[in-house]
DNA sequence: AATGTATATTCAACTTGTTGAGTATGTCAA
DNA sequence: TTGACATACTCAACAAGTTGAATATACATT
């Protein structure tokens, strides 16, 4: 459900077609939140059957018209009352945990390929979102509230990243030392 | 997919019932995987058509009859193939990040009372990790590859808490700075 | 005696997420 | 001029996750 609700925060303050907010979500929202072009057009359409948002068609030359969606004052109370609500911690599903669980039953070598491999994909997002933090720094000070919590949000990001690194830092030294044994 | 795989590790070195396996997730992968008995018994019944299990009835008394899974060597080699593919890190889709990112259109006290809930419900999960940690460190020494592996995961578990500590302070401190203001 | 908890499994319906194809065109660079 | 990329949306099929009910009984507690 809370597909529904991060495209209505999206459209609280503008309202955008759905392209628009597949590429907000890219954009912005791609450390805590992903969905593909399909789910969000999918979801728009029955958001619409439900009266939280409403379209307005905007025809254009030469390419398909555009559909121009707004929040609804349904979907203002709606997103209110979610925010209002306590959020439960999203359950973990991580394939790499699993393969580590049953690191005793391959070569050492397969596990320390992965951890490796792991750790240079966090060390990448990291770097990134190390980028986007250095906009948020130089202007720390003119921040808006919404501003700076996005910022939050990356900030989340970053410590997430950096954990899996040294996680990974860590498990690879455990499987350096056994490898030779 | 990786359900599959998860429950494959877990009757790599055993057999056991689709109870069992249930048990087995609760008990000691839940830092890092989650499954209801409906999806682990579907997925039994799926992966038993595809010949990665077989499974042999025992009969009970006063009880439905067990049915006791075992990995087949189409399985092993499944396992195996698996644990030798790079995993790619799992999208993360965090309602409470969503609602931080939201966070300008509420008023803050919202906001601190959810930051606050998320902070005690991570310490808790802390506290539980931390108590299992003991069993650990008590034998640290006389820990075997399996065991030790299975308190690398757990070690993820714990850095991720207190991850999410250390984040909700952090904004805490934001929110409760610009709720008089 | 009743209630709750643990064992042990099945079926059904629904929501969400993934994957891929199809339609249509403008813009920019090699 | 060819190809890559961006804009802008739709439909279909399938896989995975969620929720709830149904069946059946033992054992311990209140």
């Amino acid at each position: 459900m809370a597909l529904t609700h991060t495209i209505l925060v999206t459209l609280a303050t503008e309202s955008h077609t759905g392209y628009e907010i597949w590429k907000t979500f890219e954009e912005t929202l791609n450390c805590f939140w992903k969905a593909t072009q399909q789910q969000i057009y999918r979801e728009l359409g029955k958001m619409e059957k439900n009266g939280l948002v409403k379209s307005e068609i905007i025809p254009q030359k030469g390419r398909p018209d555009k559909k121009l969606y707004s929040i609804t004052e349904q979907g203002q109370i709606e997103l209110e009352e979610w925010m209002s609500v306590p959020s439960q911690p999203t359950v973990i599903r991580e394939d790499l945990l699993v393969k580590i669980r049953a690191g005793a039953l391959v070569n050492s070598e397969i596990i320390i390929q992965e951890l490796t491999h792991r750790h240079q994909i966090h060390q990448q997002t990291l770097i990134s979102y190390q980028q986007k933090e250095k906009d948020f720094l130089e202007k720390i000070d003119a921040l808006n509230t919404s501003d700076y919590c996005l910022y939050l949000t990356l900030k989340r990001g970053i410590r997430f990243e950096q954990q899996w690194i040294e996680w990974c830092d860590e498990a690879l030294d455990y499987f350096n030392s056994i490898k030779n044994n």
